[in-house]
DNA sequence: AGAAAAATTAGAATTATTCCAATTATGGCT
DNA sequence: AGCCATAATTGGAATAATTCTAATTTTTCT
């Protein structure tokens, strides 16, 4: 696995751009986020992550994951008190949550629901993000 | 606190639906819920059980918030990963969660609206359920 | 009233995540 | 290239919300 040039400069300006170093650690994270465009936990992100590096500890896995939300670079998306799930699109889109097999398909948003969605907050109130979750049954299952 | 008739009809009716038992327990979380229409946490709702039931315990708060939410009384509202927070507002609405105050608000949503969310669905897929948060300012704190 | 089933209780267990203190790595500077 | 200050990583302990467990109590049915 190997971090394409254009993701590794990405995640350097990023991590430059808030005073973070870049590490071996952070820069496995982020590849192994970009190469299955899934939504793995932090154990699962551990899981992978040993397969390559197996040095690297759990602590860190939460880390450097912590960084690269605080940076943008990926989303974490929860649903219900399940584990927290990590996310590498970054396009505006909505999450669906199937209850039978349990994956998690990301639904793409246009500007103009968005913009809806906004509209209907009460005056003084201001989104800096809105979370859509689905839940129900997607092709495969139904 | 007294439960009001009409409420108390409610309870029993979807308990006596679902096979289960009226207990007082029940019945004053219920009503503690109704009337103090916010969003508290199993905590917080221990806390407010004890005030005139000192001896529930709080494995029986989690227990009777199971049990509303299943038979759909109330509604479970989760943000992140913060403890998860019981609403009795059955209407559709979404929540807004203020940064700042970190006070929970619900936002009415058309049936209109709900509506444009499903039709962005790709086919094959159907939701029972659209869980919408938004988080940001509210009016309070801008 | 008595029996069977369900609910409550207190406390232990679980689990995802965060914290901590020690070690190691990074980036800037000479 | 080597040194230094700072930041990141590490393993393990701590935390906190929730669930589980087994014993007791309550409810409902006859």
């Amino acid at each position: 696995m190997r971090l394409e040039p254009q993701y590794k400069e990405l995640l350097n300006n990023a991590l430059e751009g808030s005073g973070q170093r870049a590490t071996k650690q952070r820069e496995h994270i982020f590849a192994l986020l970009l190469e299955k465009r899934d939504h793995p936990t932090a154990d699962e992100v551990y899981a992978r992550a040993r397969a390559d590096m197996p040095t690297i500890s759990l602590a860190t896995v939460y880390n450097c994951l912590e960084t690269l939300v605080e940076t943008k670079l990926i989303r974490q998306v929860n649903f219900e008190r399940e584990p927290t799930r990590y996310c590498p699109n970054l396009t505006q889109h909505a999450h669906f949550y199937c209850r039978e097999s349990g994956e998690i398909v990301d639904i793409e948003l246009s500007d103009q629901l968005v913009d809806e969605l906004m509209k209907v907050l009460p005056k003084g109130f201001s989104a800096q993000h809105i979370d859509i979750a689905y839940d129900g049954k997607c092709n495969c299952c139904s």
